[in-house]
DNA sequence: TTATTGAATGCAAACGTATGCAAGGAGATG
DNA sequence: CATCTCCTTGCATACGTTTGCATTCAATAA
């Protein structure tokens, strides 16, 4: 029947050790078994958890990871957000979130910050000015990995689908379905995912001796994909099936061809998009995408931040992982395709 | 040109004065104009910046707002994550996510949890056992504000919007466009969110001599409301009308209504929602609902999570914000009624 | 001029933990 | 039995702040 704040050295006493050994007890270090039981029980008996603060302190790494993120309207976002602090809580660590700002030297707030609180690690996602970001923490020796993004320059860890492949796929599944004018709607250029997933498309449709009658990135933004959707469809060759970069334009892109241009998906015009999000899956939708595995990545970028913290000099790693496409009825499905 | 770290004792040095001026310049403390001047410039010269950490310790408050969240997938909630990080952000706060667990022990570790992080305040969002975790919080002492929530027994601060008044309103709306079958799929009945758009609704409902032709528990859940619609469509008296608890929900039963019952949205069953989330305003959905007002919410959240912080004695506050009916084209909408 | 006030400042002790160091003790080896 | 080795343990210090207390000093009042 302990009451306040109970101390390492509050458990010293009743254990009647120092509090050394019972800081040892706790941080995982070697104590002989009848002292780890002594301090358990009492530990247990006053109801004394160790201040992670101070432990931060201390160590100079807290068991907090930063997530830096710049908007959650996608719903992949807050899905990896729930998932990625779920998982991390499981191996004791916590999220704190740090929302990126859009401004040049607002990053530079967030490094402060980030620094401040002493984070163990950070996973960056859907965040624009990644290249900065991660450079200046990586700098500082804090272990990053890039959720959903890459970038060329290395010693940064990163965590994707197969972009590239999955663009290759989806090229494949449009003109194996006979698609003639096929334009493609691309992530925001300044993203390695969105760079990826176009050329992978633009190569699969070359290997069939096509070729995109229109490109236009989309900038991950619904109303520019709508804007690009209305381009392509007024223009000398309107598409009869569109790639759009990611699911969340691709509701976009629908929506505009549905409702503003009186057009079917798919009698019309295909659609497919990439993410797999849930809603990608809902009837009003039903939408063809190419899934990325998030619960695998997930998996992949937590393990890989962990392995990072624990081993300051474990080499940063590019892991991507494949996923399948998944076919709905927002795009013509080939022969011999099974729905 | 410093480097590592830099504490305030090397800014005291550098400035000519004591470790403790160089706090108290930093923690807003009395200080003379001329320390002030001379310990910033020292500062701004060495790049020091105070260790929130070690502050913490001290103080046995962070500037860490814990946020406890159940879910992610109603669009609703990451949007306010989204805003709430932001507004904390800038009164130099930050979020730490707490996924709440779903069975009953677990909430043990979390309170756990929030209390060794020392944190500021606590909101609690979208999560369902929220009377121990909230009560147990405010009795150690942290200031709790239940976003978009609300609880009976006092103490505990709470930001809703006009929930009844909104039911009301709905109810109102439904009448004058003349439909007779009316049904509510409601929010869970374990939330008073829930249990009062119910209760406003069926009030409202009898002002016009209408009483609902069923109410269902949806539980704030997509297949638990698609099947509701289901049953209610099966039933005796199929609805011309649902108000569903809110948009996520709605979504799920335009899906069912269109997709699988091959009725016709509004023509057949006017479908009104509660929320207004950007994607009711997609052309997909076209949700008639009623705006929560967000950003108001979040701001009063904010202002009184940190009113409690700054003065503990201030008394809990129960906040509810009024939001206007969003017309759209999911329901008939009556004569005079502008869309 | 002297007494009084009040602000500004430095000193030193916290806050709760981790950890290098030295001492102790048990077991193994010769 | 003596020596060596290795594992435990306690002591003391460090981490970077805040804050109570005592001191200094200038300014005001008498």
């Amino acid at each position: 029947m302990p009451e306040g704040k109970v101390t390492s050295l509050h458990v010293a006493r009743r254990a009647g050790v120092s509090q050394s050994a019972v800081s040892r007890v706790f941080s995982g270090a070697s104590a002989s078994p009848q002292t780890v039981i002594k301090v358990r029980k009492a530990a247990e008996y006053l109801g004394y958890r160790p201040n992670p603060l101070a432990r931060a302190m201390i160590t100079g790494k807290s068991k907090i990871i930063g997530l830096v993120v710049a908007y959650l309207d996608n719903q992949f976002y807050p899905l990896a957000l729930e998932r990625l602090s779920n998982a991390l809580q499981d191996q004791g660590y916590h999220v704190l979130v740090f929302m990126a700002p859009n401004d040049e030297n607002a990053v530079e707030k967030v490094v402060h910050d980030l620094m401040d609180y002493q984070v163990a690690g950070i996973i960056t996602a859907s965040v624009g000015m990644t290249n900065d970001l991660t450079r200046r923490c990586a700098d500082a020796g804090i272990p990053v990995v890039m959720f959903n993004r890459g970038q060329d320059g290395g010693g940064i860890s990163s965590v994707t689908s197969a972009n590239v492949a999955g663009g290759a796929q989806i090229a494949d599944f449009l003109a194996a379905g006979g698609h003639k004018r096929i334009a493609h709607i691309a992530g925001w250029e300044g993203s390695s995912t969105g760079r990826d997933r176009a050329r992978g498309f633009i190569q699969g449709l070359d290997l069939h001796g096509l070729a995109p009658v229109a490109v236009i990135d989309g900038h991950y933004d619904r109303e520019i994909a709508a804007q690009a959707t209305r381009d392509i469809m007024s223009g000398p060759q309107p598409a009869d099936a569109i790639f759009v970069g990611n699911d969340h334009m691709a509701f976009a892109v629908m929506d505009t061809l549905r409702g503003e241009l009186g057009l079917s998906v798919p009698d019309d015009v295909s659609v497919v998009g990439y993410d797999d999000v849930p809603l990608a899956a809902w009837a009003a939708y039903d939408l063809t995408t190419l899934r990325q595995p998030l619960n695998r990545m997930v998996e992949a970028t937590v393990d890989t931040l962990l392995g990072q913290i624990a081993d300051a000099e474990r080499p940063s790693q590019k892991i991507e992982i494949e996923g399948p496409l998944i076919l709905r009825r927002s795009a013509r499905t080939p022969e011999g395709w099974s729905l």
